[in-house]
DNA sequence: TCAATAGTGTCTGTAAGACAATATACC
DNA sequence: GGTATATTGTCTTACAGACACTATTGA
């Protein structure tokens, strides 16, 4: 498994597609390349897997998160393997992708510039499809998942966490059911508190907080 | 992007989980090691990437299923990155795996030795954990998704899906839920032949095989 | 009191699960 | 007709979507 002195090893890199709630919109986070190819053009943040440093790619994408961006995720998944002479037609290399989500506070506190996920400027290499595949991921998971949750800042109010819901969907969803649904999902918990209402008169809102798990029960296809 | 030259390139590899239907039974293909380590053990098939002969990853599962298991997938998908020293711990490893699904016929034509996928011996490295991930993998997708249909091969009649979706999911699904439901999917077409009795006096069958495409539109957590 | 937002109740249609009934083959 | 399997019909229940109603705050 160890020898196989014939054939050259692959570059391996890490890319990582930093989404986070950015007000009403849901952005994308970049980098200024510094170095070449592409330097100067903005870009996903990536680099090179480490092995003498990095654990594991997760390692090695929360390690490029932190030296380049000095971003902390709430959340990090591997979205998909990305490999050939697409990214850079000079070297064949071989990327993990990773969807990472990081809380709102990361838009103003980062190195990242953050733009509207759906009015990006053209990316280089295959990032563009990168994102359309994060941004597709994205939108699925939140049908069965509680992944859109990982957007906002805790705690938060059930209005809040429709919006953020709907804003990944992208499909408008009914307070009631959305309401009855989450509750009973066993993924949010209460923390006693309310919101003060902040602008003028309205009734204040309860405050929730994420419990640990992120998946629960998918429906079935083919019912039970 | 290309020069890094203070980083050792990691070892890059992929590894096949090869699943096919064997009568009433969901088996994984293994082959015996023909190198060291672990030499002379049944293992996933796998190989390096080559980056001069694949075109990317996934040609390059396909070159090590063709060229050591002399097996044709009908479906083949990315799983996830298994990486770090926990494969070989001489040396650390990324590895590719994939969840492919091989033809029923494919148990008695290729090199593979197939073993009932919940009676295995203990495989080496990760193979156990990436065994445990891709039977995951397959359950979920049976519950949204026609994949369980590439186990069958062509033309199949309703009872054998309804038979490989039970087997994939497992549990039991209403007869006539199950009908309903994949029929309204648009998945399958009537060839317009049907089964001709083989077991004495029974009714005979339609046939049907797989439309194109191999998703559905999956249900939504939260309502439209 | 009003305005604004949070939260609940109720009706309805759809679809899944249970299960019985019917259809079609060969003996 | 009898048996075995395929296929369809029907009833019930659960739940999502629609939508109106109530609740709670500060002005």
């Amino acid at each position: 498994m160890v020898n196989e002195p014939d054939y050259p090893r692959p570059l391996a890199t890490v890319d990582v597609v930093p989404l986070a709630l950015a007000g009403e919109r849901l952005v994308i986070g970049t980098l200024t390349r510094d170095a070449e190819p592409e330097r100067g053009r903005p870009a996903l943040p990536g680099g090179f897997v480490r092995p003498q440093e990095d654990s594991d790619v997760e390692a090695a994408a929360l390690r490029v998160l932190r030296q380049k961006a000095d971003a902390d995720p709430v959340h990090l998944e591997q979205l998909a393997v990305f490999s050939g002479l697409r990214r850079d037609p000079r070297e064949w290399s071989l990327s993990v992708a990773f969807l990472c989500v990081l809380p709102p506070e990361a838009v103003a506190a980062t190195q990242l510039d953050f733009a509207a996920h759906d009015g990006l400027d053209p990316l280089p290499f295959d990032h563009d499809h990168i994102v359309a595949e994060t941004m597709a991921r994205l939108r699925a998971k939140a049908g069965y998942s509680s992944l859109p949750l990982c957007l906002l800042a805790e705690p938060f109010t059930l209005p809040q966490a429709h919006d953020v819901f709907e804003l990944t969907m992208g499909e408008r969803l009914d307070r009631a059911a959305f309401r009855r649904k989450i509750l009973d999902t066993g993924f949010l918990e209460e923390t006693g508190e309310t919101t003060r209402p902040v602008k003028g008169a309205t009734r204040p809102a309860k405050l929730y907080r994420r419990t640990q798990t992120l998946r629960f029960t998918p429906r079935n296809f083919a019912g039970r």
